[in-house]
DNA sequence: CCTCGACTGTGTATGTCATACACTTAGTAT
DNA sequence: ATACTAAGTGTATGACATACACAGTCGAGG
């Protein structure tokens, strides 16, 4: 645990998770964080909840975090974890080719830990450790473009919140499920929303026999249409 | 308040926030809310400050308002607010200009209450009233296009992630503020972050003389790429 | 070898929170 | 007038974050 210093802060010293073999640890005590929040959600982590899954007082954690904001900062940092390295694009390599490499990257580690959307209160730009592996990624696929370096950052958090945004969409679409369809079926005046009900009566809903395909896929048009502007942008220079 | 049903439910039936002249009533109970939410943030609604500021009991909520949550989706579609009836798109419009329009009143509406950030995590897709409308509006700009329903939604979609990228990243950046340059002259390790390091001494961070319009500039740039990019799949159709 | 201090874990206490439940009271319909 | 209902109250409960004082343990300096 650190002295006076913000939650923040406090994550970039951590850096290595170690893990001394007994007792408690930082390392320990996230890792036992992530995995409740993996199977019931960010609510459901709670300091005494943590520290009885690890058989210890709720108290003892203090000792290893300064607060349960800090707590929640480091499972954001280990949860989206590092990049590949193989994700560092290869000097050479088509901007286009590296970027959807990248954002396909980021989708799935916010898929596979989807709680991380409501770490977001706390947040803000980017800036945890791995975070801003991420990011730095990110911005050497365009490296070799002509773009302005304000514009590199403002293509990759666009594209950022592209990401966000689809986990966004599909989150509680899971979890009230059923009620939506109903919902709209009892409340949507066709006359008030004529566009809305043609839009989903299209099937953004009513999912076919893979799910996951149409979410990729309706992932892919908006990274597509990201990227074709960009690549506008950038035959223009 | 009503019965059993769900807190979504209930934002959909209340639809005219009415307001009996004296006592309790939704209406009123929500514009407290709201109030303390944008003096203080979300963090410091709580039943018994909301209550206080009235001059009532905590568990008098309780009559017009099943559940905190369903509270606070009330104050989200509250402070959503429709969309002024001048944004409905005319049938001859440009669909370009309209989708501009509408999608920096979004971003103005966020701005006006950021704390409807904090409230995502109950949501999903938009799925209370005023979001609908929102969308509807939207997806009317885009009615004279020939993009495919679900096309619309998704194109949509993205700009509102784009609305929310923009919210999220300038948010804590004003809470944290120096904290920020101090993190990141501390810890940004030039041999490890060096295109980081490049996109912000840009000026990313360091705003100008005139930060909003930076922001604006910023949002305007992201807005202009997705917009590019659908006009390129329009004019291949 | 002993002692002292640092470190780690514990136990108890406090204040805040959402919310259940039983109660009162006022107003309305019969 | 009586019975019913709606609105507001007060008290109680259980979760929670966290402060603080204490205890065991272990390693370094005498």
């Amino acid at each position: 645990m650190n002295e006076q210093v913000s939650p923040l802060e406090a994550v970039w010293k951590a850096s290595p998770y170690d893990g001394a073999r007994e007792g408690l640890s930082l390392g320990r005590i996230v890792a036992a964080a992530i995995t409740l929040a993996d199977a019931e959600g960010l609510a459901a982590v709670s300091m005494s909840r943590v520290a009885k899954a690890l058989g210890f007082t709720t108290m003892s954690l203090y000792r290893h975090v300064a607060s349960k904001e800090e707590l929640i900062l480091h499972m954001q940092d280990v949860a989206v974890g590092p990049p590949p390295t193989t994700f560092d694009p290869a000097a050479d390599e088509d901007w286009r080719t590296g970027v959807e490499r990248w954002a396909w990257g980021t989708v799935e580690r916010l898929r596979a830990h989807p709680w991380i959307l409501q770490t977001l209160p706390i947040l803000g730009p980017p800036a945890t450790p791995n975070q801003l592996t991420w990011l730095e990624y990110g911005l050497r696929t365009l490296r070799a473009t002509p773009l302005l370096e304000p514009e590199k950052l403002q293509v990759i958090l666009l594209i950022n919140a592209h990401v966000f945004g689809d986990a966004t969409f599909h989150d509680a679409e899971v979890a009230d499920d059923d009620s939506y369809e109903t919902l709209f079926a009892r409340y949507l005046d066709p006359g008030r929303f004529p566009a809305v009900i043609a839009a989903f009566s299209g099937g953004a809903f009513a999912e076919g026999p893979d799910p996951a395909t149409d979410r990729d896929e309706q992932f892919r048009f908006g990274l597509e249409r990201i990227l074709d502007g960009v690549a506008q942008l950038i035959g223009s220079r």
